[in-house]
DNA sequence: TTGTATGCGTTATCAT
DNA sequence: ATGATAACGCATACAA
């Protein structure tokens, strides 16, 4: 004889003195029971302690209440807020998350092929990834649903910002502080070399410039890794120079507290000797008074997962792409003492 | 007729000209199949682009490679560390992890209410977390493994560190650099209130503190909410007070952080003003040459990881409580330019 | 409203 | 070495 065998919905029936198949309806909350054996099984389920094996139900239905989230290094800030925000969501709305950080895109590929199958989770949020026209193909025969957060393709729903508007913000502060000669730090990704964001919000930064007829001195702009150590070394070749930048702007926070340490390592200070804009407004932005390009993180998050459970529940998100608002928040590394937040869109 | 209908162990049966349980063995590698028959399945199954449902089997073999993490607060870096080293493992190792990340601790409760069941996870990995004691029984009990990092439970697989060791390290170096009228900027957590590592680690410092001779002036400590804000709200506090303190002792980088932007605010700084030394040696600590208390963060995660995996494969870890050293590194935030690692255990 | 029977896709226990 | 078949635990179409 078994020990610890399992409960099943054949014992609470036995124990409730009814069919199995009435059990069931009661687990998945059927209109058709009445209110006295429905009392009568939910309380054979308190008795004994029964819990509804989700694999055998998801067999049976022939889908799981499953969802992934793939992302590129979870370790940063900015991805684990987005991946934070989603896991709330997904919790509320039932939904058991599987989570894939990917260190490569060899890595990422590999997440994304294994989870084009239905068994593995109904749908899946990918966060900061491109993902090629064989890929979307996959997914969409395989009829797992996609929500794309910071990415886009057409067609798949996905929330996303204008990065270009945001370096253009970013230089029209400056431009507004009376900033003229601007130096550019920025991230490049050896890794996942589709990370267009940084090279946006460059673009969108030197537009600004044009716009104002400020020639941009390529020998101005910096690119690295995405780390403050790297941001730190970047500022410091542009800041020991003959003729340094009065401003940096660093296309991410992470680059800009680097900036900052420069500045106090070389025994500068901004706005001073040099102003600094960063972007995404991490909570060390606010410590240490960096003005900063806010995109609401944690909000695409919940944005994308919320997308992604109406898609799960048949509902079709409209607009597929969604836009999040920008703003910049001026403080002190531009500003000096007083810090507020300028116009957005 | 079925549209898209999955393409099942029967369909590459057919294709391959074998029974479905010939299908199964090669799918478990199975040594008691012919290298030819092995072939012709393999073949079949890349033709039908089959892939087995992780579900079915699960109900079948009464198990799914399933683990789950459950963690409060994701967004700290210490805590993303650490998850990030173990879902790396849990990859690798061929387990699909799920994540929990609780704010509250009614959330951690009922999380781990959730995973005492067989059919969700085969293992759950516990991240500073405390557990009851009828939690750990029903864990026991349900037979779902079980794998502590950063928490302690007598007879549960663990790793964790001396934390009252570890303030008396920090204690140790600031008595050696020469302070004597020392400040502590602690956190208390408002939500789960038994996280004690910080007052283990104030605990230690104080010990290190006494048999020094040194008498603790305890209107120089400072408790509040884990977040760089509050370490700078509260060593404002503490810098500012007629007889300030010459070092300053955070239970956390966070908080240190905090500290520093305060000294920079009030025109100090680092280490001829007050010295700092923090806890856990984040990578900011190292852009900020902040001193500071290193405990290996990632490899709890992955070691906490890996002994889960060898539970779930009939291996048991010895001894179940691991301990990981910590090493105090010094910084220009005590020690001015020069940067040392000092010594260990 | 409730019960009966069958299927979901695999694995494992028998045979052969 | 390979094939037939009964579980695994639940949901649902159909009967009653």
């Amino acid at each position: 004889m078994a020990v610890n065998q399992r409960v099943n919905i054949f014992d609470v029936a036995n124990q409730a003195g009814v069919a199995p198949s009435t059990v069931s309806r009661v687990l998945n909350g059927s209109s058709k029971v009445s209110d006295s054996t429905r009392a009568r099984v939910q309380l054979a389920i308190e008795l004994l302690d029964f819990r509804p094996s989700r694999i055998a139900s998801g067999l049976s239905k022939g889908r799981v209440a499953n969802v992934a989230i793939i992302a590129p290094y979870l370790t940063r800030p900015s991805v684990v807020a987005r991946v934070d925000g989603a896991l709330e969501v997904f919790d509320k709305r039932g939904y058991q998350t599987v989570l894939y950080s990917a260190g490569t895109p060899a890595q990422a590929s590999e997440y994304v092929e294994r989870l084009m199958d239905r068994h593995e989770s109904l749908g899946v949020l990918v966060i900061s990834l491109p993902l090629t026209e064989p890929q979307l193909l996959g997914f969409r025969k395989s009829g797992v649903e996609l929500s794309l957060v910071d990415s886009y393709a057409s067609g798949v729903v996905n929330v996303h910002i204008d990065n270009v508007r945001g370096g253009w913000l970013a230089a029209d502060h400056l431009i507004k502080v009376g900033h003229r000669r601007i130096g550019i730090v920025g991230d490049i990704d050896n890794n996942f070399h589709k990370f267009r964001s940084s090279q946006e919000r460059i673009y969108g930064f030197t537009k600004r410039l044009l716009e104002e007829g400020i020639s941009l001195d390529s020998s101005l702009i910096r690119i690295g890794k995405h780390s403050p150590i790297e941001g730190r070394r970047m500022a410091e070749e542009l800041l020991v120079r003959k003729a340094p930048p009065t401003a940096l702007f660093a296309t991410s926070d992470t680059h800009a507290i680097g900036i900052l340490a420069a500045l106090e390592g070389l025994g500068l200070s901004a706005p001073d000797d040099c102003a600094v804009v960063g972007f995404d407004d991490l909570e060390v932005a606010r410590l240490l008074d960096l003005s900063t390009v806010r995109q609401p993180l944690v909000t695409s998050g919940t944005v994308g997962a919320e997308r992604l459970c109406d898609l799960l529940e048949g509902k079709s998100p409209e607009p597929k792409g969604l836009k999040l608002d920008l703003e910049l928040v001026a403080r002190a590394s531009t500003m000096g003492k007083v810090g507020v937040v300028l116009g957005s869109k």
